[in-house]
DNA sequence: TGTACATCAGTGAACGCGCGTTCACTGATGTAC
DNA sequence: TGTACATCAGTGAACGCGCGTTCACTGATGTAC
């Protein structure tokens, strides 16, 4: 938005991304083509190569940003939930869900694509966030560092494969099954959800 | 194989499906083509059309079989485990995750991908019959009928989290972090996986 | 402030490729008598 | 058992399409003096 022309706008490379996010959103990701971005763009199709290398490029830049994505919608949560460790683990587990619920082709890009480059420092430093964010609330529960507790890292396990189990099958709508579930206001819906996620976790009792 | 000819040999069906598995599992779910997989069953791309309306029928058909050997997969654990309502949901969840990881394209065409048509009868029947075993396990423990029974469902819920969350996690490379899990034999592993499942349901103690 | 020049970041034509689908065809198989 | 014929299930050429990538180009912007 610099200026009208498309020449030299400055923002293309967000724009770009945020094109490619919309892309994925309509088409799901298994038909992507940066052709297409860039036509959603307003753009010729071959000016993304200023900006990325090639479409696996573009895919894993977007996956970085989802995870930083990822991690304010568990801090969306966390603001407003108690503040006690048990409180604060649960409300990233919501997080978690929210951001699946209102990604679901970037979340897929995110944990179940082989498209994005993993070895890529820029995406793995910000899933490590990820990572790290979640260690750290078990860590509060548990008192203790996880990486010298087996015990707390297995609530780690725990706490980690509820919230993505929960998420991963809400997007592939598997849990519309439920009726009573699918029936429920959002509210009461949180608590069964934050409850499942709590039962994950035994280092509170220890 | 019935004939030396590839002219009515009779069995390009299976043949085809079996293909199809094999193209998934080499070239991931994200790149497919019906064409590559005439070529790998030794046959002229055009054949499979006197078989499968469009790749989408043949991909939804194979997503069925998926489903019955899903369910075998978890029979096969279960037939190894004792016989009290709590181990066999236990190995149930292993098996869950035995399949995923021996055939996480294959999964991932199951629970992620919207290539299949969900509305096919022989896709939902069987996707039916895996989540119908569930529901009878949890059943068995809490000796009520799930569908009558809140609580037992919600368990329904945590167990099918949990070993999904879990299967997915392998599969997408995420749980290699845990060096204390990764390190460990098949056996401990499978503990721990068992303990997780368990920890999810709460129907016994009530 | 004005001018010359370098660099940046677009354009759009061109390339070769693999894709799904269609279709006239034909060889193999099955059936009627 | 033999023959005529129908049907089945392949083949392979042809179609139009969208893809990623390359490249000579050019207009816009930034810099030196």
């Amino acid at each position: 938005m610099a200026s009208k022309s498309n020449y030299h706008h400055g923002d293309l490379r967000r724009v770009l991304l945020a094109a490619a996010e919309e892309e994925l959103s309509e088409k799901g990701g298994e038909a992507f083509s940066l052709r297409r971005v860039a036509k959603r763009a307003g753009v010729s199709h071959g000016a993304p190569a200023h900006h990325f290398k090639d479409s696996r490029g573009l895919l894993t830049e977007l996956a970085a940003v989802g995870y930083q994505r990822f991690i304010e919608a568990q801090q969306r949560r966390q603001q407003d939930a108690a503040t006690d460790a048990e409180s604060q683990l649960a409300a990233s587990g919501l997080g978690y869900i929210d951001f699946a619920s209102a990604n679901p082709a970037l979340f897929r890009l995110m944990f179940s694509s082989e498209r994005p480059d993993k070895e890529s420092p820029v995406l793995s430093k910000s899933a490590d966030a990820a990572f790290e964010k979640l260690v750290n609330e078990v860590a509060r529960i548990s008192k203790t560092d996880p990486y010298c507790d087996q015990r707390a890292m297995t609530d780690v396990v725990a706490a980690w494969t509820i919230s993505h189990g929960l998420a991963d099958l809400l997007i592939a709508d598997r849990l519309s099954r439920f009726s009573f579930l699918a029936d429920m206001n959002a509210t009461d819906r949180d608590a069964i959800f934050s409850e499942l996620i709590l039962r994950a976790c035994t280092v509170r009792s220890s």
